[in-house]
Parts: C-alpha cells; sequence; structure tokens
DNA sequence: GCCAACGTTGGC
DNA sequence: GCCAACGTTGGC
C-alpha cells in the first residue's frame, strides 16, 4: 500500500507593503522570514495547528493604495512559538505568554514567485469563481486564511501563473 | 479621514 | 455570563 499523500493546502497572508512586502520577502536571507507578530485567536490557530511546510501561500497587500494579492509564497516551517512574545522589548511582546505556554504562534514562509499581474482585490470581486473567497466576505479582518485549492488555481491564473 | 465590522476587555 | 466601551483593521 503506498504510503498515504500528505495534502497541500492553501493559505492567503495580508501584510501592509508600508511595514513588510512581498518584495522585502524575495529580498530577505533564503527569501525566508518569520511571520511574527500575529495576534488574533483565531489566526494564531491557524499558524499553530493547521499550516504545514510546504503549504501554499498568497501574499496580499492590505491597507495599500492597489489591495491585491502580489506574490506567491510557501511554509517553509509549520508553526513554532513565537519569540516576540516573551521579548519584553519587541512591539509584540505580550506578559501573558509564558515560554513554558506559548500563547503565540509563527511559521516561516519563503518567497517563491510575484505574480507577473497582481490581482487587485477589485478584480477578484469581480470574478464569479472567487464568489465564496473568504478575503472578499463582508467584514472579514483575519490576516491570516484559507483558500481553497480553485481559488488558488484560479488567482494564480488570473495573476499569469501557469500551472499550480 | 471616515466608518463599518469585528475582537477584546472589564465592570457588574 | 452579559454587554457596553474601546481598540483595530482595512477599504473607500
Amino acid at each position: 500500500m503506498p504510503a498515504a499523500k500528505k495534502t497541500r493546502r492553501f493559505w492567503l497572508l495580508k501584510t501592509e507593503p508600508g511595514t513588510f512586502s512581498f518584495d522585502d520577502l524575495m529580498r530577505a536571507p533564503k527569501k525566508t522570514t518569520g511571520w511574527d507578530g500575529v495576534r488574533n485567536y483565531q489566526a494564531r490557530n491557524l499558524l499553530r495547528d493547521e499550516m504545514q511546510e510546504g503549504d501554499g501561500v498568497f501574499i496580499y497587500h492590505s491597507s495599500t493604495d492597489v489591495p491585491a494579492v502580489v506574490g506567491v509564497a510557501v511554509v517553509a516551517r509549520a508553526g513554532y512559538p513565537d519569540p516576540n512574545a516573551f521579548d519584553r522589548k519587541s512591539p509584540y511582546h505580550d506578559p501573558k505568554s509564558d515560554p513554558d505556554k506559548p500563547k503565540w504562534f509563527q511559521i516561516d514562509v519563503r518567497g517563491v514567485e510575484a505574480l507577473p499581474r497582481p490581482v487587485s482585490l477589485a478584480q477578484l470581486r469581480e470574478t464569479p469563481a472567487l464568489e465564496g473567497m473568504n478575503l472578499l466576505r463582508k467584514g472579514n479582518r483575519l490576516s491570516v486564511q484559507p483558500v481553497t485549492g480553485a481559488e488558488w488555481r484560479k488567482v494564480r491564473a488570473l495573476g499569469g501563473l501557469k500551472g499550480d
């Protein structure tokens, strides 16, 4: 019997390009960075429990002139405790997070490639196949979101990437 | 800058 | 456990 095939899943991470952009990721050592500072329980649960090495990641630029999915990345390391929470000098410090029982988690993300054509929020909204996309739901603020396989392929295609 | 939506906090 | 007040997110 063949070994169970690990299912690759897909995610979307929001970032404000003024703070950390997709280009910043591509310029980072090994194109990799710790996705730290997430302080929302729902997002924390995804980082800690769900995201696995090798999963696909869209990088989305928020709070900018043209909010858009701008690039593709991959989970380079599954969830581990966010050390900023223990660092009193960090802006992400949380005195309630105990190193023995960490409250906040992060993953590592490695940049893969920019979308030849970034897919704007407006374009996502006018694409019928993406109607159910998490990002487009009213009032949604989650900075870490699951993306379905169909959404993944559709957005990649809109962005000008071949294959999946 | 405005404001809707949502999460968190804290008094009771 | 309820819920008002407050803070944050993020599009416009």
